[in-house]
DNA sequence: CCGGATCCCCATGGATACTG
DNA sequence: CAGTATCCATGGGGATCCGG
């Protein structure tokens, strides 16, 4: 079980890819997940739609980030058996609720995103 | 300003630096952000806490992540000039409000790794 | 004690060519 | 169409040494 030591495991296992946390923020860290999670917001995409949503991403890379989703269980393969082929990709449950705290985050970015700016502004003018 | 065309920014400019939401999920994204944030919750604390609580992070690394949170308005660096040298780092009324985020992906995290967990089982299952 | 300067390694993103 | 195979460039994380 996973449960109890709720303050233990932060601290003692952040940097252990095994920590909840850590599994996460590396999932949504990465450079294409929360733009493929996004675009399936409204059902399933084709892996060409999905490659075209995401503004030209090598095939390799994406392939990757789907693989990577589909084995957490956030989305769904499926394949079917026609000529030329055809797969779709949908988001499971699971992949639906990740949108609420990729959600807080985008919340957080909108509204704090000009005290960033301003504070590398003025950084900047420190720094030369 | 940055409001409007919310659902329009994100598909457009996700991939972009700039972006407010890829700004922000790069900073805790990385490695060591999110865990300094959590260290620096209840007060300021010096390189060497910071160093000894992230569990034997590079000096190097370390003062990288430091020098972007500062940079970025999340923290204060605060040089005693002393010999032997002081120097602490505080978060700012910014830095803190990050916090609610980065909790709601920890939250997130808490309440479906055992899901992850359970579809990767499946997942190396039927891979083999 | 803080952390800058260097060098190293390799994981990751990407471009290109090819296939069922 | 939906990938796989291959090679390459980049840079971020880390180890080590050094200096204020």
């Amino acid at each position: 079980m996973v449960t109890e030591q709720v303050s233990e495991w932060f601290r003692g296992d952040i940097t252990d890819p095994n920590c909840p946390t850590r599994l996460v923020l590396d999932r949504i860290g990465d450079k294409w997940t929360v733009l493929v999670v996004h675009l399936l917001r409204d059902g399933p995409l084709r892996f060409g739609e999905l490659r075209e949503g995401v503004g030209g991403v090598a095939a390799k890379v994406l392939t990757q980030t789907l693989r990577a989703l589909e084995r957490d269980g956030l989305l769904v393969r499926t394949v079917y058996p026609q000529i030329p082929p055809k797969v779709t990709y949908e988001l499971t449950t699971l992949g639906h609720s990740l949108r609420e705290p990729i959600q807080a985050v985008r919340d957080w970015a909108e509204s704090h995103v000009h005290e960033i700016v301003t504070a590398r502004g003025e950084h900047a003018t420190r720094t030369g």
